[in-house]
RNA sequence: GGAGAGUUGCCGGAGUGGUCGAACGGGGCAGUCUCGAAAACUGUUGUACCUUCGGGUACCGGGGGUUCGAAUCCCUCACUCUCCGCCA
């Protein structure tokens, strides 16, 4: 959500910028900006009244007191026509506040200057592309067939049990994911990040939250009897530990990992790209969170980029980082790096991680602010997050590029993790 | 699931109709004292909005009501805690 002043500060730096995402803001822009001086107008006029209410207030009890029950009433008698102006006052004011509410979270966040021009997808920008693509031969199997042949992940048993898209991981498949995760978990310790261990459902607030309420609604797991959502990624409860916060500047920036399962209705996505492990109702992710300073948060946004990507160097997977063009990045992100890795035998990128720079866009909702020393106001902070990693196509990339004759390969790094060397 | 208690500022906690944005204690910050620190003493310490920059308004879990006036009374919703039952 951006902020009501700034709109109005720099109206045209907000259409210019909104322009970019391919987003017609002039329209809204404009009537935000008349709502609020009507806004402003209006309270100006109630607070004269409220403010005239309380002097006869006061000045009625000092008259009773006094005795002087006459005079009292003689003031209460004023004070009926200016309640019934209080009265209409609170409601135009809730329906302007109502009106500038409903506009102001149509605006998506500006985007970066760095963030190039584009429609959509094809446009991003391949910011660096590392590693060599295995060479498989004509034998090489896409994930799902190897999940079966070493009996890895049962799909149709997920079925059996709850749905498509709720796969079970068995045997070597489990203790894979649980290396991952572990795996993730410790590497983002060593980077400082404390970790979390957060519910899986949120309520309502925290939903609101971090923007998944109110129009993204279709998107969760709604757990209607007791109204919670179950998360769509660790991000929901993570970054709501910091709603309604005032941080110390002096503690920035706050960093913070937390593996969670996340659920995601996916509505609207069937048949593209849903085979196998590629796109899921439940899958597994260690996430990344900071809270930072306003000045310092694209130094932060690099930082987890940088980490991010010692994780796929680590595992030995052919990456490419992206920089999300105007089109395709998203509504509530000012910059973000998509990575992906090449999966060899579906051969196509497969998006695993996402790190964004919010800047204050989450934090005005959120109400997540920090003190700086000698200054009075509490200014908001930065939020930014990042997958380190999403497990499940990571997992399909493992699976296709290391397959040889002998079984599936584990990386070195994992063998640790995994107590195996091989898959066979 | 049954019964009860509660929700006040950074924390603890008082306040049951007016002078209460809120006693008192703790914490934080600043000062005095000190070579320095502790102790003691003194002061200070919420957020948001509006403003003709003098000031004004709102907020004591949320919403509604009674009243000239509500933290205080009434209604309603939410949440938290305790005991019993059940249970990983």
């Amino acid at each position: 959500m951006l902020n009501l002043k700034f709109i109005q500060d720099k109206p045209e730096l907000v259409i210019e910028k909104l322009k970019r995402k391919n987003f017609d803001a002039s329209e809204i822009v404009k009537n935000i900006i008349n709502l609020y001086r009507q806004k402003n107008v209006l309270q100006g006029q109630a607070d004269r009244v409220r403010s005239e209410m309380n002097k006869i207030s006061k000045k009625v009890g000092l008259l009773f007191r006094e005795g002087k029950a006459e005079e009292a009433n003689i003031a209460k008698a004023r004070t009926i026509e200016l309640k019934e102006n209080i009265k209409q006052y609170d409601i135009d004011f809730a329906e302007i506040e109502k009106s500038i509410y409903k506009l102001q979270v149509q605006l998506p966040n500006l985007p970066h200057e760095s963030v190039p021009l584009g429609k959509g997808e094809d446009d991003n920008e391949v910011v660096k592309s590392v590693g060599e693509f295995p060479e498989l031969g004509g034998k090489a199997l896409p994930h799902w067939e190897l999940a079966q042949k070493y009996n890895l992940i049962d799909f149709e048993l997920g079925v059996k049990l709850t749905g498509a898209g709720f796969p079970v991981y068995r045997g070597k498949g489990a203790r894979l994911q649980r290396a991952l995760i572990n795996f993730f978990l410790d590497q983002a310790r060593e980077a400082s990040y404390e970790e979390i261990q957060p519910p899986l459902m949120v309520n309502e607030a925290s939903g609101f939250g971090t923007g998944q309420l109110p129009d993204k609604e279709g998107q969760m797991y709604h757990v209607g009897i007791d109204n919670l959502y179950l998360i769509p990624t660790a991000e929901v409860p993570v970054t709501n530990i910091y709603r309604d916060v005032i941080l110390d500047a002096k503690n920035l920036p706050y960093k913070n990992t937390a593996y969670s399962a996340c659920f995601r209705r996916e509505a609207g996505s069937y048949g593209k790209d849903v085979r196998g492990l590629n796109r899921l109702h439940q899958f597994d992710k260690v996430e990344i969170v900071q809270i930072a300073h306003p000045e310092k948060s694209y130094e932060v946004l690099d930082e987890m980029v940088k980490h991010v990507e010692s994780l796929v160097v680590k595992l030995e997977l052919p990456y490419r980082i992206l920089r999300l063009c105007s089109g395709d990045i998203s509504f509530t992100s000012a910059l973000t790096f998509d990575f992906e890795v090449y999966s060899a035998a579906q051969k196509k990128w497969l998006e695993v991680s996402s790190v964004s720079n919010f800047e204050s866009f989450q934090a005005n909702r959120l109400k997540l602010r920090f003190r700086e020393e000698g200054v009075k106001r509490p200014q908001l902070a930065h939020t930014l997050n990042g997958s380190a990693l999403a497990l499940p196509r990571i997992v399909a990339a493992l699976l296709e590029n290391n397959q040889t004759k002998e079984g599936i390969k584990i990386p070195k790094v994992l063998v640790p993790y995994t107590g195996f060397e091989i898959i066979d």
